[in-house]
DNA sequence: AAATGTTCCGTGTTCGTTCACGAAGATAAT
DNA sequence: ATTATCTTCGTGAACGAACACGGAACATTT
């Protein structure tokens, strides 16, 4: 009577009544069950599922519902078992000049995660630019373009050459994930970054919650051109917001603006000038070449900069530097990798926003901060 | 001439010469691979790896000889495509009263781990014990026991019923991974925890950087047994250590041990007699309990406390609470599912010490610290 | 010498897909 | 009516590993 209800395999349980002590019990339909559900071979229902046509309009439909119906999932260990073409992802990230640099942890999050991946026929090509070079960027995406890979890696650093290259991959539909920073015009699959405005915020708090009221601070950026360099400008914007909002007694905010090769004058101008610094917030990783400068005031200001790269891991360690913030940029990649495989490979939609926490890293706790 | 170096599906490229712009572009060797080497079929292949017998010493050198050589990693794919036997996970952790509980958090990362595993065939059963009655997790336990599971994720909260328990699983070679602590004694393949002596260094560093010199500082324990709870005791520990070993003006400690109905009369006591409380640290989740006794001082003391629970969240949006540290339990579930899978399914070696990563959290930072 | 064990190893089927190939049946062109 | 061309569908061989089964070679017992 109900021998087609118990039937191998074809049990398939409304996932509403499983045991909610046991999870991954439920039994996946199979194509063949399908096929026979809608009287055809696993054939047609391959074709139907690859969306690759020479089926009649009945019987796609019936086919589609019957999909919609028992939810069917593809076994991606039997469908990638079986599917022979390699599966090709390209990232085009920032050249790191040495392993150290900040830009080579996202890659390392990158290739741990594909190599996951190597047995469902993934491979990944590396693509870099040179960040001072936009030109660097159109010849690499071109490369990626003639590539014309399953799904690519982005880190969108300038606006204008990121968004051409986009818009050709939008037209090709080719699916991309950002990666460090978003674009808004842009229609990646997904996006994968930290809060620049609240990560400011957050430093604010900081140093707020470490000085007697009043006082100076210093807010320093350190880089070539302040304009091209979005991040920064919206940490020192969240860095603002704090004090406009918090009841606190508000610092007396000294804003510098310098190149890399002119801190030393620069600052030395500044300490001659001001006395009483209470706090130094830098709005890069380049906090470790300012730590040094504070050394010979009678009480050193709070220090608090970006990213754990080593020469900050270290002042930190030492007791120069007194909070970094990290964005986990191993764990973005991984992450990043994770999300192209998911939609690509899994065929599962993706969250299309991910904010990565805002970690507060002092020299007790930046043991726990080292691997992915 | 060289033909069988091209010959398809044999050549294999020495790990070595692989171009560092890819990644996961080398073929693995195969089972057919490795008979043709050996001069033997696939079906002695596979005996000697499942070690099942019925080979000739000398061909089964000969075997381990070129496995060995040609590093081959079974295609888990295919694997799990071909053994139709389900792989059991057990996990044993306390009841968790609602969906808000701690407890709730590590169970939810397991889940997402075993929903992303069930294509492997792998099912995990969830067994609960009550943390203030040790007799259910013997009960528990022994319900493990019978179900006879390929492994287990183990919260061992007491110690004594816990080792009985890991002690059976070794004779029975079952393996297990620890789960929010850790017993020295006990040989799991894993374990993933938080440093707790760490953290409570941590925490005395943050309330050190908050307040003036001097003072008085609570630290409370909220609890009905403590020599049972070995977290809070190094928690403790650290934060006394901290203190000893900085070179700033050490407050003065004062350390109060109270059961959660008992906090009120306990705490006003102690409010009547010392003033100048500059900072409070409990040493638990139970922070909330105390954050409203000390509104009514003029200036309320930095307050730092445990874990991302809805009233801890709440206390510390408000301003309440200053900082909570936190221990990624979601995270910790994850993990440990994925530590099982990498050893049972991937029969990789997993690293077998894992900390996790001590988060500050704060009302600026904690909206990013919600998901997994 | 035949019968029976042992030891060692090969073959064939299966897992759920993918995909090339080809076979019907219907329709259109000659 | 015959051939050609579509449209629609089924079949069977992979993919790499697991495992049951069976078979050959050799040794041991009657």
């Amino acid at each position: 009577m109900f021998a087609h209800d118990i039937e191998k395999n074809l049990l398939v349980l409304p996932a509403n009544i499983t045991n909610s002590s046991d999870i991954g019990m439920k039994k996946n339909i199979r194509i063949l069950d399908i096929a026979k559900k809608a009287g055809v071979s696993i054939g047609t229902v391959d074709r139907v599922l690859h969306e690759r046509g020479e089926v009649s309009k009945e019987t796609r439909d019936k086919i589609l519902g019957i999909i919609k119906d028992y939810d069917y999932r593809p076994n991606i260990l039997a469908s990638s078992l079986a599917s022979k073409k390699l599966i090709t992802f390209a990232s085009l990230t920032p050249l790191a000049p040495d392993k150290e640099a900040f830009w080579a942890k996202p890659m390392e999050g990158i290739g741990k995660a594909i190599n996951q991946f190597r047995q469902y026929g993934i491979v990944l090509k590396q693509f870099h630019f040179k960040m001072e070079e936009p030109e660097t960027f159109n010849a690499e995406a071109a490369k990626i373009l003639d590539l014309a890979p399953d799904g690519i890696l982005l880190a969108p650093w300038t606006k204008k050459e990121s968004l051409k290259f986009t818009q050709e991959l939008d037209n090709r539909s080719i699916p991309y994930v950002f990666i460090d920073s978003n674009l808004k015009e842009a229609n990646p699959i997904s996006f994968i970054v930290q809060d620049s405005v609240q990560s400011g915020f957050l430093a604010a708090k900081l140093i707020d919650y470490g000085i007697a009221e009043g006082g100076n601070v210093l807010v320093i950026h350190i880089t070539k051109n302040l304009q091209n360099a979005n991040h920064l400008l919206q940490r020192e914007k969240g860095f603002y917001d704090y004090f406009e909002k918090c009841n606190c007694e508000k610092p007396h905010l000294i804003k510098i603006e310098v190149s890399p090769d002119e801190i030393e004058t620069n600052l030395n101008t500044c300490l001659s000038e001001v006395k009483s610094i209470q706090g130094v917030f830098v709005t890069n990783s380049k906090v470790h070449l300012v730590a040094g400068f504070f050394n010979s005031l009678e009480k050193r200001p709070k220090i608090i900069g970006y990213d754990l790269i080593p020469r900050n891991v270290d002042l930190l360690i030492n007791g120069k530097i007194d909070f970094l913030l990290n964005q986990k940029p191993e764990a973005q990649g991984y992450m990043a990798a994770n999300l192209l495989f998911d939609q690509i490979v899994r065929k599962e939609k993706v969250k299309s926003s991910n904010y990565t926490s805002i970690d507060i890293i002092t020299r007790e706790n930046i043991e726990y901060y080292s691997s992915i």
